[in-house]
DNA sequence: GGAGGAGGTGTGAGCGTTAACTTGGCGATA
DNA sequence: TATCGCCAAGTTAACGCTCACACCTCCTCC
């Protein structure tokens, strides 16, 4: 009959039924949800009541629409299958999801900087508060300073670019303790390879072995690049198994390193009998390799965790700290290394 | 000087703004912006060009709150540290971005249903449209059957559960098919290290496994039950080489198999030639594994790909296909295989 | 040549919430 | 007893967009 109530309605309840249900205004309601005081304890378990009846839930598109906050963060990545960036997206959402926000992602599916800058500009328009940039390119991360001004950005990853807050591992120093560890152990040099050359990580990693031949006065071999995959690492190994004053080898990542000792495995160079090989991340299978593998622990998690503290801070806190917080890596010593050959 | 215009307003440019810069009404902004008909060329234009100069940007809670529609799809992942789950979430995040969705993603802390219920609820509350579950355990399927109704939904995993669409890998099938290539080589039997008893990957692996044996008249050992880590792997190798009859081995995953190799290698058991080993996944270190690891190959892009698209299917098609997709798996050989020795 | 239709645009209402005011009690203070 | 102030509510106005409709101008057709 009338232009309501025609009978049962199919449509979510809104804020307007809680009250009537309860006997109260609105207002009342949003109060009673958003914890506000002054509102009395029986109103209170009215209202309550009404919303558990009706099974409310409130809608967040017209809270974000009056609050101006979205209560989501955006993640931008790169290759989300590695266990690198993998794991920091899962240190970033349960980061996110304690300090109360929701976290959107998008890869990337090039490198370039135009792709980064559009995938932060689908972000914003989706309305995040802020963005994780795990994308560790050299390519990407000049465009991010731009960035920055148009919503609250934190980057993870390498490099000491100043104009973006950034929490990186210390990429030159955990290269420097492999590459001296190899060199205390008696080696006359360390090989390294290396990951691509336009991933900051990858340039720090090369940096750090690089002083730390210099410093000790080594000679400097000719570096191998890879891709971060066994298969460049094996194809590493293989050329470096061709030369014969090879007694150490130090790898940018494990899975490379996997690839490598693959390589000597199939070259008949015992490890570490004939060469000693380190690699670095410490990903959970490097234990079990043949032979387990020496190599630099990052904590992943723990990056991501700081990567969003950073960011929160930044958006709640009044402090726009353009912070730098660096993670130092550690050492993990297994059977892959041993002092050279006498021969 | 009146109550507006106080000279540079910091506030975001709206509609509106767009609309006087360009002469027009809001609404004719609004259709240009939506690519509606009836907009004449040089209307358009200058719309367009309004916008650009204001840098405007739709505010999306604002459309989402009349629209009805986020655009925003949620996932919810268990371990999106492992390779699969990591995987699937790519594959998934990139098809949501063709079909024009954003990914909210969220992981599970544990693996009860409760918690399944919470992570929906919580994605719900935000406003998505739909939601894929990654969470292949037995405790967490039974309650999606329930959720479902609050909130279109898809699993991907495993499993023949009929109450929610789902997309899975045939794991059964590629499991028999491991164990029947190596019963095909001369294996007597062929011992099987499984996945956590709750998962139904886990489950339906080792039962493909057990019914191949079965068929083939072949005695069932004993299963070695392991969680997934190459940690647990390397447990059941070490049980596994105190046995003497044990000449080919199945396990339910890769990295298990890193696991067991490791152990095999250190228990002076020559693989492939005292013992054949086949894993599950084809992670790409697989090849690289020593030796090369024989293992049955899922495509956890595509998985996470054909999810979305029963997701979006279902919501913008007005069929409620409660569909079952089934990708079929398929074996990969490498030098981890071979038959038995004669002795 | 007036009716009808289609293209092109503007007007007003409403989505569901929070923010800012307003209102009405009631006890404490002067 | 009149005044102040605090508590506990209610009322109204945004927030920025889309939808439904009204309107105007041509053009076509009989």
């Amino acid at each position: 009959m009338g232009t309501d109530s025609a009978g049962t309605e199919q449509r979510q309840p809104v804020m307007a039924d809680v009250a009537k249900l309860a006997g109260v205004s609105h207002q009342t309601v949003s109060r009673v949800l958003n914890g506000a005081p002054h509102v009395r304890p029986d109103t209170r378990d009215r209202v309550l009541a009404a919303i558990r009846e009706l099974d409310y839930r409130p809608n967040s598109a017209a809270r974000t629409l009056v609050t101006r906050r979205s209560q989501t963060l955006g993640v931008v990545s790169f290759d989300s299958t590695l266990y690198g960036p993998a794991s920091m997206l899962d240190g970033i959402e349960r980061a996110a999801r304690s300090a109360g926000y929701f976290v959107s992602v998008t890869s990337l599916r090039s490198l370039d900087g135009r792709s980064v800058q559009e995938a932060v500009d689908r972000l914003r328009d989706q309305g995040v508060e802020g963005v994780v940039v795990i994308a560790p390119q050299t390519s990407s991360v000049s465009p991010l300073a731009k960035l920055s001004s148009s919503v609250p950005l934190v980057a993870v990853g390498s490099g000491n670019q100043t104009h973006v807050p950034m929490v990186s591992v210390s990429n030159g120093y955990g290269a420097g303790e492999a590459t001296g560890y190899l060199l205390d152990l008696g080696h006359r040099t360390v090989h390294h390879v290396a990951g691509p050359a336009n991933w900051l990580e990858s340039r720090d990693r090369e940096e750090g072995w690089r002083l730390t031949l210099r410093a000790a006065g080594a000679p400097v071999p000719e570096v191998q690049r890879g891709d971060w995959s066994a298969r460049s690492g094996y194809q590493a190994g293989l050329r470096l198994a061709r030369l014969d004053d090879v007694t150490a080898v130090f790898c940018a990542n494990d899975h490379m390193a996997l690839g490598l000792l693959r390589a000597l495995h199939e070259a008949a160079r015992s490890v570490p009998h004939e060469i000693s090989v380190i690699g670095f991340d410490d990903i959970p299978e490097a234990a079990y390799f043949t032979p387990p593998l020496t190599t630099v622990r990052q904590d992943f998690g723990e990056l991501g965790r700081r990567a969003l503290e950073l960011l929160v801070g930044e958006l709640e806190g009044a402090a726009p700290s353009p912070a730098h917080v660096q993670i130092t890596p550690e050492m993990v010593v297994r059977r892959s290394v041993g002092p050279p050959a006498w021969r």
